[in-house]
DNA sequence: ATGTAC
């Protein structure tokens, strides 16, 4: 492929117009400083987000946000809308762990009240929370069960002593996505699940317990449960086993039905129309109602440590929010003045809805939702309110995490496991690990500097800081 | 990300 033009059109924004020639439907809007925009353009992850302009029926530009890198077909860090009524679903622009997101837990103690049992907490966690790749739970469901938890979402989870009632209003879709199909999921996915419930998995997935480092909108940041110095909890995680491996048996099936023209194979897609865009999407909400349940249980675990070692009530410890970034989700949005129904893709990229849509939970009507930004493991996180501007920018978008700059494989050959936990020691950030190898895979060096993603969303005007999370320990798989 | 390979 020829050098593409990549042209400044705002701060922190650049575009790549439309070329007929090239195959592009529609553009690509890149949010991010320059240096982080020169590092998609090297990465090759632009090229694939000039490869799902070439999709049929795309409306508005293909998005990159500044996290962005490469991935199976669609980049992570990218957002792609497309018509509902002659659109398309396509399983590589929701990626292989369907609703992967991040949960945050409010917990009323300090800093220093918890520094006194730091080690014990994180021990404890790690202990209850069943992580690392392939790990079994301790619920072991009957398939009637697994079915329940994919059609109800967090409402079974709830029902069944693991949370709060009023954790609902403060998850994402309400904690369960109304039109899962269970018969939709294959034998083999089932199986998966049914051992997986309550676990957390491998990789960037993490429980992380954290202090609310700065504060820099104290009003949003009250209304969230917010305060400085107060402990949170955040968690890392989405549909394990089972959400791969609807998203395996699905791109196999559309690659076998073998009817479409690709610019690349991984973008395999299905029309609206076809019997397998059903399908897929009736599979992809029973693995999101699983995920949403997955993060719930886990939070459940931390709650009940937190309950017994500062002798806290269960209901005192809120859920701040509980967001995807892994999903497709048929919303409406304006589009030249026009409501219109659409088929979002959010991959590795988080909705984030100003105040005023209705699909917000009661409160955050008022406040738009908070959107949880991860740092890289022993750097900040941040927490997020969306501006009223991305509904027109990015279709109620923003970014997800730091994003990777070299690959895992990369990681393990130029990075020191040493040298990478006596960082995170002197930071003073407690870490265990099911395994070594996460160490230097999640190694900050491993992740571009979340700082220079936050600074490129506000400075675009897609979303603002409310506060920073600094890390106090950390579980990973 | 993932019973890290069909």
């Amino acid at each position: 492929m020829s050098e593409l033009p990549l042209r400044k059109v705002g701060d922190f924004i650049f575009g790549i117009d439309r070329d007929v020639n090239r195959g592009m439907n529609s553009g690509a809007l890149i949010f991010a400083s320059e240096d982080l925009v020169q590092k998609a353009m090297s990465d090759g992850s632009i090229e694939q987000l000039v490869n799902v302009t070439k999709l049929p029926g795309i409306v508005g530009p293909a998005i990159a946000m500044p996290d962005i890198h490469l991935g199976y077909g669609f980049p992570i860090g990218g957002v792609a809308a497309f018509s509902y009524d002659d659109g398309l679903v396509s399983p590589g622009g929701v990626g292989y762990d369907i609703n992967c997101g991040v949960s945050l837990l409010s917990i009323p103690i300090t800093q220093s009240t918890f520094a006194s049992k730091r080690k014990e907490v994180i021990d404890a966690l790690f202990q209850r929370i069943p992580s690392g790749v392939g790990t079994k739970g301790k619920l072991d469901l009957s398939r009637q069960q697994l079915a329940s938890v994919m059609t109800e979402g967090i409402n079974w989870v709830i029902e069944n002593g693991m949370g709060d009632a009023m954790d609902v209003d403060h998850t994402d879709e309400l904690g369960k996505f109304g039109e899962a199909e269970v018969s939709k999921v294959s034998p083999a996915a089932t199986g998966r699940g049914m051992k997986q419930l309550g676990t957390l998995g491998a990789g960037n997935h993490f429980v992380e317990i954290q202090r609310v480092s700065r504060v820099f909108d104290s009003k949003i940041a009250s209304a969230f449960n917010l305060s400085e110095n107060n402990i949170t909890a955040m968690v890392h995680t989405g549909s394990r086993g089972l959400g791969h491996q609807v998203a395996t048996d699905y791109i196999e099936k559309l690659l076998r039905s073998g009817s479409n023209q690709l610019p690349d194979r991984q973008l395999v897609f299905a029309r609206n129309g076809e019997r397998l865009f059903d399908d897929y999407i009736g599979a992809m909400q029973a693995a999101a109602n699983f995920a949403f349940s997955n993060r719930e249980i886990i939070i459940d675990q931390i709650r009940r440590v937190f309950a017994k070692a500062f002798n806290l009530e269960y209901e005192d410890m809120r859920i701040v929010y509980s967001i995807s970034h892994n999903l497709a989700r048929v919303e409406e949005h304006e589009v030249e003045g026009k409501k219109t129904r659409l088929i979002v893709h959010r991959k590795g990229a988080t909705r984030a809805f100003p105040p005023g849509r209705k699909e917000n939970g009661s409160l955050f009507k008022l406040t738009g939702h908070p959107v949880l930004v991860p740092g890289s493991m022993g750097s900040d996180s941040y927490v997020l309110v969306g501006e009223k501007k991305n509904m027109e920018l990015t279709f109620g978008s923003s970014c997800h995490g730091a994003g990777r700059v070299i690959s895992r494989h990369k990681a393990m050959e130029t990075l020191n496991l040493s040298r990478v936990s006596e960082e995170l020691n002197e930071k003073g950030v407690y870490l265990k690990t099911a395994s070594r190898k996460v160490i230097q895979e999640e190694a900050p060096g491993s992740y571009k500097q979340i700082e220079q993603v936050i600074r490129s969303i506000e400075g675009a005007g897609i979303s603002r800081s409310v506060v920073s999370l600094s890390p106090l320990g950390v579980i990973k798989g």
